[in-house]
DNA sequence: AACCAGGGAAGAT
DNA sequence: ATCTTCCATGGT
C-alpha cells in the first residue's frame, strides 16, 4: 500500500479499503489501544502510535515511524491475500465486511503474557488486567504511557500481585511461565518452523493449543495457524458443520495454507461484530 | 471422562 | 430479578 516515511515520528498513510484503523486495532488481536471518531492510538511494548483519518490520508503520528510500518504490515498486499482467499461465499462476505484489517507484527513477549491472560476471558477483563500490570511495573514512557513491563520487571512480581490485578486462576501460569522465559531466547523461535516453535510454546504453563495459534500468529509472524475460539467454530460449523476442536484447526489450516491466519482474522471479525 | 478454578457479561427462566 | 452458561487451560 501507498504510504510515506515522514522523519522519525510520522507515517503518512494513502487511505484504501485494505487499511482500516478501527478493523485493524478492534478484531481481538491486540490489546492495548483505544479507539475514537477518526482515529486511535495504539500502545506496543514501550512504543506509542497515534492515528489521525484525514479527508483521503491517514496520519500516523509515533515515537518510531520505521518501526510502525513494519508493526502495521504496511509492506504487505492485503488486496492479493483477500482476492485468494474469497473462493468461499463466507470468507468473501467476511472480507467484504472488513477489508482494512491488518495483522500487527507485535512483540513476541507482550503476546505470549497478554494471550496467557486471554485464555477463557473477555476482551474488556484482558485489556484492564494488562493495564494494571503495565501500571504496576511499566516503564513510564514520554508520552505519559506505561511500557509493557521487561521480563525482569515482571519476574519481580508475585503469584498474589497477578490475583490482585485480577488475573484469577492464570495468576500462578504468569508467575510460572515468566520463570520458564528467563532461560528461553523467544526471538530463536521466529527462524524455527511452526510446528517446532508451537512445541516450545506448549510447554509453558497457561498455553494451550489456542493460545499457542495466537503467539506464533501476533507474535511471531507464522501465518499458517488457524486460532480456534468459540466464535470460530459457530462460522466453522455455519461452513462444513460438526467437529472437534482439534479438527477444525487441522482442516482450516489445511485449506488455506500460509493465508490461514488472515482468514481467520477476517472471519472472527465478520461474526463477532455482526453478533453484536 | 467429567468437573472445577475467578470473574463478569450475556443468555435463559 | 435471579439463575445458568460461557470462555481455554491445567489439575484432580
Amino acid at each position: 500500500m501507498n504510504y510515506e516515511i515522514c522523519g522519525n515520528n510520522l507515517i503518512v498513510a494513502e487511505k484504501t479499503r485494505s487499511f482500516n484503523v478501527a478493523q485493524t486495532l478492534g478484531c481481538g488481536q491486540v490489546f492495548r489501544y483505544r479507539l475514537w471518531q477518526g482515529g486511535g492510538e495504539v500502545l506496543s511494548l514501550f512504543h506509542k502510535a497515534v492515528f489521525e483519518e484525514k479527508q483521503d490520508e491517514i496520519k500516523i503520528i509515533c515515537d518510531d515511524a520505521k518501526y510502525f510500518a513494519k508493526y502495521l504490515d504496511f509492506d504487505r498486499n492485503y488486496d492479493i491475500i483477500m482476492e485468494k482467499v474469497s473462493d468461499k461465499a463466507s470468507v468473501s462476505t467476511a472480507t467484504a465486511f472488513a477489508p482494512g484489517i491488518r495483522i500487527l507484527a507485535q512483540d513476541t513477549f507482550e503476546t505470549v503474557v497478554s494471550f496467557i491472560i486471554s485464555a477463557n476471558n473477555r476482551i474488556p477483563r484482558i485489556q484492564s488486567i494488562i493495564e494494571r500490570i503495565c501500571a504496576a511495573c511499566g516503564e513510564k514512557m514520554p508520552s505519559g504511557d506505561f511500557a509493557f513491563p521487561t521480563l525482569s520487571a515482571l519476574t519481580s512480581l508475585s503469584e498474589q500481585d497477578f490475583q490482585s490485578f485480577g488475573a484469577g486462576y492464570r495468576a500462578p501460569y504468569l508467575k510460572k511461565t515468566l520463570a520458564l522465559l528467563c532461560n528461553i531466547d523467544l526471538s530463536a523461535l521466529r527462524s524455527l518452523p511452526t510446528e517446532q516453535a508451537a512445541d516450545v510454546l506448549l510447554a509453558l504453563p497457561g498455553v494451550g493449543p489456542k493460545v499457542a495459534d495466537c503467539i506464533l500468529l501476533f507474535g511471531l509472524g507464522k501465518t499458517d495457524v488457524f486460532p480456534v475460539d468459540t466464535w470460530i467454530k459457530k462460522v466453522y460449523r455455519d461452513m462444513f458443520g460438526d467437529a472437534t476442536t482439534k479438527a477444525m484447526r487441522k482442516n482450516l489450516v489445511a485449506e488455506y495454507g500460509e493465508l490461514s491466519g488472515f482468514v481467520q482474522q477476517y472471519l472472527f471479525y465478520y461474526k463477532r461484530e455482526t453478533n453484536k
